[in-house]
DNA sequence: TTTTTTATGTCAGTCATATTGACATATTTT
DNA sequence: AAAATATGTCAATATGACTGACATAAAAAA
């Protein structure tokens, strides 16, 4: 009797941590995975996309900064903020405390960009926040947040800060 | 007055939606996006995994379903499908009663396998529920699921279907 | 002041995962 | 018999990541 009940205990345990491992799956996928035509208009892919979030909401954002937050390589950065320079949607200064800085602002024609590429993502966002109700929104933020490692969640304590700062 | 209401009123949605995709950005990657050792030392990707996990839910699963399940094209699966048939993991058997049909299941090597490479991802999202709290799961579901596209959602729902079936 | 560390950039090569479009085969449906 | 379907396969391509090595300039430490 024990057995069994611990064995069903176990296996809705198991249950619904399937079922939110698929849905994060689908759900990431289905809301950031798709090809984004306003991304392909402009020859750009998701990774410039993310360049320019995280500088828009950083402005004066180092490069090393935004390595540790994309926890991708230095190679990987440079080709997608070559390409952001060369077509200016970012510019770089060069700090004034630490010389050896180059800190990334959007340009106009950056932010403009910006707004067009991230707005149908608010969109559907905002479509699913509805939807969910309001009361939703905690618990997505509580497990999402649970789900971050050490490092990201430092990255991500640091970041929140330097945006309220402006 | 009225103006400077609403201008705070739309930050704060404004803030809550960004707050929102950068949190599926955050914790998607680090929740699945992120090395597993695991599947490097079997030589198999995410794209492996993901195969393996469906048919082990959906065991005599066609091609097409997961094809569509996946949304990805007969090509990027087949070389999937073909590493995971060489090497034991999966194996199809001929569709009784439509005999174009190659129904997949997983081997019992399949079955150890998806054991051993799912488990870390559980452990991780299991920690995440607890640190969460059960309260914040249904909430972490609804806002998923409503981020899911029509397409998402039928193929969902016929997949849970399936999986109770059995 | 010299040495070391740090911040950044860059080169060359590789990999995983996806894409498109065309075509082939077997089988079922009309 | 013809059309549609389920699957498989070819060649070529793209994106976004990786590693490792090396270079430069500037700051920090010895």
């Amino acid at each position: 009797m024990t057995d069994i009940k611990k064995t069903l205990q176990k296996d809705v345990n198991d249950d619904a941590l399937i079922k939110s491992m698929e849905l994060m799956y689908f759900g990431y996928r289905d809301f950031i995975a798709w090809p984004d035509e306003v991304l392909e208009h402009y020859g750009l892919g998701r990774a410039h996309h993310r360049v320019l979030h995280f500088v828009g909401r950083i402005p004066g954002m180092a490069v090393a900064a935004l390595l540790s937050l994309l926890k991708i390589t230095k190679q990987s950065l440079s080709r997608v903020l070559k390409d952001l320079l060369e077509k200016k949607y970012i510019t770089q200064k060069i700090g004034r405390r630490d010389r050896r800085q180059r800190l990334l602002y959007l340009t106009a024609k950056g932010v403009k960009l910006l707004d067009h590429i991230t707005d149908h993502q608010k969109t559907h966002m905002k479509k699913a926040c509805k939807e969910a109700g309001i009361s939703s929104m905690n618990g997505f933020w509580n497990m999402l947040t649970a789900l971050l490692d050490e490092h990201t969640k430092e990255d991500v304590i640091n970041y929140v800060d330097k945006t309220h700062k402006e």
